[in-house]
RNA sequence: GCUGGCGUAGCUUAAGGUGGCAAAGCCCCUCCUUGGUAUGGAGGUAGACGCGGGUUCGAAGCCUGCCGCCAGCCCCA
């Protein structure tokens, strides 16, 4: 047998026979090495642990620390998922089961839908099966040998169909249970230690609603029955945080069946914080120099056609209000408003760029199965602008827009955030505008943007705007699941659509760019992540109620009101808790209303002018007078200090 | 919209597999208590069990159609 040549991590290289498999290589660098070792990487593919390495190559082994292993992991107990729907099931089909971000699924097709109780067997069912402690094995097969074995497997056989070149390779997981798949695995069901199913739901064959439902199975698995159990810790966190639960407990919103799903109704705290982020956001805003403008919420048809919205946003609209002599739709989007303010009158060069900008309130039909809390909803107000501008002021206007982002963020105390670049997918010509020029030219100019900024973006094919692409900004929320907040589009479209001029210095017509823009996003959106990063205990400056005023006894009554008048008069949101309560029972509801402050009042207090000053967090803070603690809820309140 | 689950007082939940007067805690109201840093005591109001139709002597429970909520798919600020 002939010898190759390996080279290993740090550099070093030995000669090996030829059809050595990481596994071996790992069991001669160290046995604890063999022992911790999930996966391989051989010049760069990932490899089985038991795959012979033919020719000279690159090996590092991956253990539990390397992020690749996890989802190797996780994709192997998918398997050994399928493996026992299968022992119990034996009439189901087989669709795809991949990891994803936090833990895996397999799709099934089976004319009976999973029960709670099924999933219960099935776990149980796995554990039976790991401890067989059976190999995943990978097994060359020739396509026409493969269509004909799974043939009826309907899913597997269109995939092979689709995606197998001639020969393909399959995993088998004991004497039963082979699939199609491209591995790696794990080398077997004894190094899957910790898994867990949690949910089951319909899931389209290949994502695609005209395709058949298949039953998905949600799974999660980590390398330790410890991870596992942070992971389930946070599940858990993550509903305390919940902002639908503590939009309800801390009276911020409702939500009525009689005024419609997705059409949010904001209770007294709620607005508060609400208007808190209005008013921030519009001071930051005419301090950066945009003017602010008010537009209605519907437009005749016509404009949304000139547009484009009617044409390849319609799915997404209310549907038309036929009226006798017109028809109304409501507004989507605000832009085409926007512009028509740019058009109203002639503009030099000399007035760009224009900046434009509203709380736009807007419509959108989503799904009934997609409306949530605050987060999706069917109106939303936008923190909406639009910026006219020379092709050559692109540049410094979307880093000022960048900056403005950055400071908004560092003011509400968002840290966990991520660029994404939204490209067109070009084949979609349906939601994309159809123009091949525009659309390079946008990506360009946002390429060049951000990487002028030195900073680091992802790119996403198909998300961009009907009309343009856009740099998205991407928050993570507690079980760092991403969404879409800022946006910053680069449009050619629209200028050109509604033919948009400036005057130029040689006294010609020009076409000015539009850059759309939402910094804070929607206000429904910003404010349910608001209540989930702080779990519902706002930083002093957003807070709807910043301190609770306490009285010990009836007697102190009186002076509580005024202590409640002259912190108001100086701009601090007060109660008064007046209430024939025990300060105890006091201090206990305004600590679950999450209220900063609490400000507990006797005698004492009373005779010498001062409160007794508790933090919700930090506890007893001592006697103060009303003086000093005024300037102190006034320094957070005014530099916007968001931790405590 | 689709698949699955769910829908009981303002809120959180119980009973509900075998159809026969619907419970509790919190909130709220009244009274007692005037008490110093996380719930003082007593009493009270409150629900024809999401809505409509059906089966039945009788339905919260069974059947059916809607509506809404939750998870996911799809979509997305």
């Amino acid at each position: 047998m002939s010898n190759i040549e390996i080279t290993l991590p740090d550099g070093s290289k030995q000669p090996v026979p030829s059809g050595v498999s990481p596994i071996d290589i790992a069991k001669s660098i160290s046995p604890r090495l063999a022992d911790a070792a999930i996966v391989a990487r051989v010049d760069g593919e990932l490899y089985d642990l038991t795959r012979p390495i033919e020719k000279d190559a690159t090996v590092q082994i991956l253990t539990s620390r390397d992020p690749e292993s996890l989802q190797v992991y996780r994709h192997s107990t998918a398997h050994l998922l399928a493996a026992a729907v299968l022992e119990l099931f034996p009439e189901t089909k087989l669709g795809i089961g991949p990891p994803i971000e936090s833990g895996f699924y397999y799709d099934f097709d089976r004319a009976t839908p999973f029960t709670p109780e099924d999933l219960e067997k099935i776990e149980k069912k796995m554990w039976e099966i790991q401890k067989r402690h059976l190999p995943y094995e990978r097994v060359y097969t020739r396509k026409e040998d493969g269509l004909r074995k799974y043939a009826d497997a309907w899913m597997k056989c269109q995939l092979i169909d689709e995606r197998a070149g001639e020969v393909f390779t399959e995993y088998t997981l004991g004497p039963q249970f082979i699939d199609f798949c491209r591995g790696p695995h794990v080398p077997d069901t004894s190094k899957i230690k910790a898994f867990k199913l949690l949910s089951i739901a319909g899931a389209y064959w290949k994502g695609d609603e005209h395709n058949k439902q298949l039953q998905r199975i949600y799974g999660t698995a980590f390398f330790t029955r410890q991870d596992l159990e942070d992971y389930l810790h946070r599940l858990e966190e993550a509903k305390r945080r919940d902002h639908r639960r503590l939009g309800k407990e801390l009276e911020l919103f409702t939500v009525n069946e009689t005024v419609g799903s997705g059409l949010p109704l904001w209770l007294p705290k709620g607005a508060t914080i609400r208007r808190l982020l209005e008013e921030y956001i519009l001071e930051r805003e005419r301090a950066s120099g945009y003017q602010h403008v008010y537009t209605p919420d519907l437009a005749k048809v016509d404009l949304y056609k000139r547009s484009g919205h009617w044409e390849h946003y319609h799915d997404d609209m209310f549907p038309l209000m036929d009226l006798e002599t017109e028809q109304m739709v409501l507004r989507p989007m605000n832009c085409p408003h926007h512009i028509l303010i740019y058009e109203s009158k002639q503009r030099s060069y000399r007035d760009l760029p224009v900046r434009l900008a509203e709380l736009g309130t807007m419509y959108r039909y989503e799904r009934s199965g997609a409306l949530s809390g605050l987060s999706r909803v069917r109106a939303m107000t936008l923190n909406d602008a639009h910026i006219f501008c020379t092709p050559d002021q692109i540049k410094e206007e979307f880093s000022s827009v960048m900056k403005l982002v950055e400071r908004a963020y560092r003011d509400l105390g968002i840290t966990r955030y991520t660029y994404r670049l939204s490209l067109r997918d070009k084949a979609n010509t349906e939601k994309f505008v159809d123009n091949d020029e525009m659309w390079e030219l946008g990506q360009r100019v946002l390429r060049e943007a951000m990487d002028s900024l030195g900073l680091p973006y992802t790119e996403a094919p198909g998300e961009a705007a009907f009309y343009g692409p856009k740099l998205d900004i991407q928050l993570a929320d507690v079980m760092g699941h991403e969404e879409t907040y800022s946006t910053i589009q680069v449009d050619f479209h629209l200028p050109s659509q509604f033919a948009l001029t400036y005057v130029g210095a040689d006294g010609k017509e020009h076409r000015p760019v539009m850059i759309h823009r939402a910094v804070v996003s929607t206000m429904e959106r910003m404010v349910a992540y608001l209540i989930e990063l702080y779990a519902g205990a706002f930083p002093v400056w957003l807070a709807p109620v910043q301190a609770a005023v306490l009285p010990i006894t009836d007697r102190q009554a009186e002076y509580a009101r005024t202590i409640q008048q002259s912190l108001e008069s100086a701009g601090i949101r007060v109660t008064v808790d007046e209430r024939s309560e025990k300060v105890n029972f006091k201090i206990r509801e305004a600590q679950l209303q999450k209220i900063p402050y609490m400000l507990v009042v006797g005698d004492r207090e009373q005779q010498n002018g001062q409160v007794s000053v508790r933090h919700r967090k930090h506890g007893d803070q001592g006697v103060k007078t009303l003086e000093s603690f005024l300037a102190e809820i006034r320094t957070l309140n005014d530099t916007k200090a968001v931790s405590e």
